[in-house]
DNA sequence: TCAACCATTCAATAATATTTGAATCATCAA
DNA sequence: TTGATGATTCAAATATTATTGAATGGTTGA
């Protein structure tokens, strides 16, 4: 992934309208939802919304589909999975066991370690 | 997760000077940096750099600690795990197969399918 | 075609974030 | 204690982003 992408989504999310509208749509799944229906759920005026919903959907964090006058926008969930292989990409300079020592000293209630797809070994890890 | 505390990893990595820092320190891990190596490392003023280190420690992506007279950084992986959970809370309305259902049908290179931890049902998703 | 509707673009304003150099604070070594 | 070093804070200038209302573009149903 480049930089710009990674940054882009950051940037996008770190509204707090397109934070809403981005989780409203996570909740809504394939279904989706049309403008209209966002400005309504979220009692945003429909030209800022627009603003956001560009801003959201050039990020790659939604797509959009026209239906008659309509604008279906729905999340795109592999975007920031993407963005979060991204972020730990070669952690802990790409050594498993460092990785999980690592997390295990961490002052925050971490003793959980979920997943963090850590790299076998070498330069490879997409 | 509070809504705030989400915004403010977002908003953090939002800017490419603190998104490079805090990958620096996600693969310097468990030994971290100092103020001083980072800014050697990135070509950043320190003026600068102490800027969005505030940022970064502020929105929990950092812990700092002092050593000697110098600030050692370490990268919270866990702080980061946290808003992923966050963003993906209550998918497709705690429907896990239409959450899969959802993922296949999207347009990006998505047959893969990777971790998003759906819930079982119902409420509770930490 | 026309009027109504959904949504976006545009231009101006308001609000935030970033960068810089100078000044400050704390620690170390002598 | 003093001078040097690592890093941060402060204040001012610069740059970027968000919001609003008016105007525009495209689509539907009569």
């Amino acid at each position: 992934m480049e930089k710009r992408t990674a940054l882009q989504v950051f940037e996008a999310l770190s509204s707090g309208i397109r934070l809403d509208v981005y989780r409203c749509l996570v909740v809504a799944g394939r279904q989706g939802m049309v403008a209209g229906e966002i400005a309504a759920a979220l009692d945003i005026p429909p030209t800022n919304l627009s603003f956001h919903l560009k801003n959201l959907t050039q990020s790659g964090l939604l797509w959009v589909e026209q239906e008659g006058r309509f604008q279906r926008y729905r999340a795109n969930i592999e975007a920031m999975l993407a963005v979060i292989a991204y972020l730990t990409e070669n952690c802990c300079a790409g050594r498993p066991q460092e990785c999980v020592d690592f997390r295990r000293s961490q002052p925050g209630l971490a003793p959980l370690l979920p997943p963090l797809d850590c790299p076998a070994e070498g330069p490879g890890h997409s």
